[in-house]
DNA sequence: AACTATTTATAAGA
DNA sequence: TTCTTATAAATAGTT
């Protein structure tokens, strides 16, 4: 067996720069990740750990080892780091998200605005109540009110009536209504608009 | 030298299970680590590859590795994915942002309501004002026909006084009331908040 | 892809 | 933890 001779030079030290060769580039990449994945896997088996590991080739084209996923490790540490980070690492997702909450928000603005705008027609209302009370919106008033304002409206009536000769033009009170001008066709959206005009005892 | 004895049993053959020794565990996982991370780097210089490591450790400890950064390389690798996934990979992000859209849908629902309700309130006003007209809103008539009414009241008040010899119960009229009253002053963001309720010529 | 000489990583001990 | 040493494992260059 004196023959046998060396049959390679075997490994040698190479100068840890980017290898310049294309295809011995090549070579290197794939022998070097699979080493990278073997003992991450190994790391794994020993010591329980959990890894997650993206490789990008120089080509672009991406490999990916994870136990117990890639998925469940990236998100265990993206859930540690805080949302602003999330958010620049998904920004695509965040956007569609973001713009849902910005549109909703002015759906609430809106809402809001017009909330408010019925509350002050709803205090403007009460405040004219108060100064020509029997224009104030009926609904305010409660069962008895309404009743004491029922009588002072007949007992007018009456005065009137009796005052006047005139045909009765407070009919509407017995329920018998008169006719709706046609200007006053109900189509609209306003809040609030019932008031009362007559006097009561005042007069 | 012939007392120079083996100073170390030098490395070991170790089955390829977790390791049992809390301690000795600790040990491998560190060197092991830091083997796993100059090979990365390796390969990096090597062959101009790009490559992000997340390790935790067995205590949940987590170590990174990233060229050039972990988030270049997790954005990549992200969004080569599609968005349904990217949500599932931030299920802390994307659950506070759900939350928070929860939240303000149910702000919206609310205040929606509350917007019905003043509707419903608005619509039974109407209503009442169908059976008595003159309750109508005063805001839902144009000029023309405010000018018409009014005249129809003055006209009223002519009449009531001559035949009744009453003080002027409709004195408002003068005015105060007649231009447009101090409540039916347009400062107010709102929509038509004024109203009357005398009636015009129909009597 | 397989081989092998050699470098590199690391288990065990201090 | 770090250093040392013997040895296991990885791999550069070749086929």
């Amino acid at each position: 067996m004196t023959s046998k001779k060396k049959e390679s030079i075997g490994r040698q030290r190479i100068p840890m720069v980017k290898i310049k060769k294309e295809s011995h580039r090549q070579v290197t990449f794939s022998k070097r990740r699979a080493g990278l994945f073997k003992k991450a896997s190994e790391l794994c088996t020993l010591c329980g750990a959990e890894i997650a590991i993206i490789v990008f080739s120089p080509a672009k084209k991406p490999f990916s080892f994870g136990h117990p996923s890639v998925e469940s490790v990236l998100d265990r540490y993206m859930s540690r780091n805080n949302m602003s980070m999330a958010q620049t690492r998904n920004p695509a997702a965040s956007c569609e998200l973001n713009m849902r909450l910005t549109q909703i928000l002015s759906e609430v603005e809106e809402e809001k605005k017009k909330g408010q705008a019925m509350e002050e027609m709803r205090r403007e209302n009460a405040r004219r109540a108060m100064i020509n009370w029997w224009e104030g919106p009926v609904e305010e008033m409660n069962m008895v009110q309404l009743q004491e304002m029922k009588f002072a409206l007949e007992e007018l009536r009456k005065t009137v009536l009796l005052e006047t000769n005139k045909e009765d033009v407070f009919g509407f009170l017995d329920n018998k209504v008169t006719t709706v001008p046609s200007y006053m066709n109900m189509s609209s959206g306003l809040p609030n608009t019932s008031n009362f005009a007559y006097g009561n005892g005042c007069f």
